[in-house]
DNA sequence: ACAATAGTGTCTATAAGACAATATCAT
DNA sequence: ATGATATTGTCTTATAGACACTATTGT
């Protein structure tokens, strides 16, 4: 056991918390959303007055993981610590462990994602401080002044969402429990361009024949529309749709 | 900080190893293939003589993460100290923290799948002992006595690796380099029973219009068939296909 | 010639994409 | 009535699935 072992300085858990914020809603009106990120600004100045290691840049939240818990764990406390909402929909999907990544020390975040509803993210905003947070619309996430190799995880993020969104029904996380077609179809639109997906009418006609979502039978709000627009729901058939085929296979 | 907060006992990095069998390869016979989960057996006595926990069921390979790793690289560590394999597919899949789990006390593993050719696996029955190692038909591993909670462990992996296999291009870590339909077929074919890939003729005429496989101009081989047949690759191009649609989007 | 596999021709049913028309209803 | 959104009608084109057929070649 030479120099070849070193010890981490640190181990943390990061998250990249998404969630929806509906634009525009006019009465009677679809909405117009877009898929946001959660970003904290870091102190300039730390309580002693120094400068702080990449402060003023935007970073994931997240925080060192105690010794009484695994990553996963701190991810959800630390949400829970930073917003108060008790998170349903975490999931780890990356380490980043580059010795120069923080140049404080070796220090291995463990990466997560969440998706949190607007609705959850209302409490949210009661509860912050509202200081030197923000919710970055993913297109323009990319812009900023990123700190540490916050950057590359948040690629590696946006890359897992959208699959995520798309090949799986975690779009269920971001609507109410029952959503008509023209919300579920605006939840989708914020990581894809695919007309099919954006075209009104094909999109109205594909959900009826989509195995994992059920018509609510009757029931109908008028919360996009003057006329009286049918609900849907998810239901709980996961599907996996092979790359290789044009049909569905459920599993 | 009362006995709200426990310690954990161990912090272990499990692997699910997945890799294809070729059941009979005739010359001349497009291959019969299994995908095959690698598992261990528990001794039943420890080296002082006693019983061992869950001595004699059958596990996962892994084992405690050290202090100078995260549990990706232990879980790399591991596999190419009991393997003699560098993994080039090893991914984090899920944490599994149960007080109960393991009656030893608090463990917390991280679990991992690697995806392994069947020609790097030839390299490992070389090298391992092959005293306690089997290679088991994923239809046939639940059937097995398994230790501690690795029964859902590995359900959940058989889950993740037939989502990989179908919606992302990792088939091409199970095979060759170059590869006719019939063996791209012959490997997707050990994770699902849709027509659209079992049939032959459709395969074969759906495979050229895949956008991230492309013909090896002018190449062909005759380990398949008597007659010369097209050898084909994956491209770099990234596929994500919506369940929502049928058609593809390009990343 | 035979057996086995690769690959093509062609038909049909279904789905996708485009465009238009109709329905509903607060204002 | 108007304007906005939902929903259906219908036409065209593309694809899937099925089946039959041809091509190649070691034995």
């Amino acid at each position: 056991m030479t120099k070849k072992y070193r010890t981490p300085d640190g181990y943390t858990a990061d998250i990249a918390v998404f969630t929806i914020v509906t634009e525009e809603s006019k009465p009677f009106t679809p909405p117009d959303m877009s898929l946001n990120l959660l970003l904290i600004e870091r102190a300039k100045w730390n309580t002693e007055g120094e400068l702080n290691t990449e402060g003023g840049k935007w970073a994931l939240p997240g925080g060192f993981v105690g010794v009484h818990e695994n990553a996963l764990q701190a991810a959800v406390r630390e949400l829970k610590e930073e917003t108060g909402i008790d998170c349903v929909h975490m999931k780890h999907f990356g380490i980043y462990d580059e010795p120069g990544r923080d140049n404080r020390g070796w220090i291995i975040s463990n990466a997560h994602y969440a998706i949190i509803s607007e609705e959850d993210l209302r409490e949210m905003n009661a509860n912050d401080d509202a200081s030197a947070v923000k919710l970055v619309n993913i297109h323009d996430v990319l812009q900023l002044e990123l700190a540490f190799d916050h950057r590359q995880i948040i690629c590696d993020a946006l890359s897992v969402i959208k699959r995520e969104l798309l090949q799986t029904t975690a779009a269920k996380n971001l609507l109410q429990d029952e959503f008509t077609y023209s919300e579920l179809q605006a939840v989708l639109s914020t990581v894809t361009k695919d007309p099919a997906i954006l075209n009104e009418q094909a999109f109205a006609r594909k959900i009826k024949s989509l195995p994992f979502i059920e018509k609510v039978e009757g029931k109908t709000t008028q919360r996009t529309s003057k006329k009286a627009t049918q609900l849907y729901r998810f239901n709980e058939v996961e599907v996996v749709k092979p790359i290789y085929t044009g049909r569905y296979q459920e599993r």
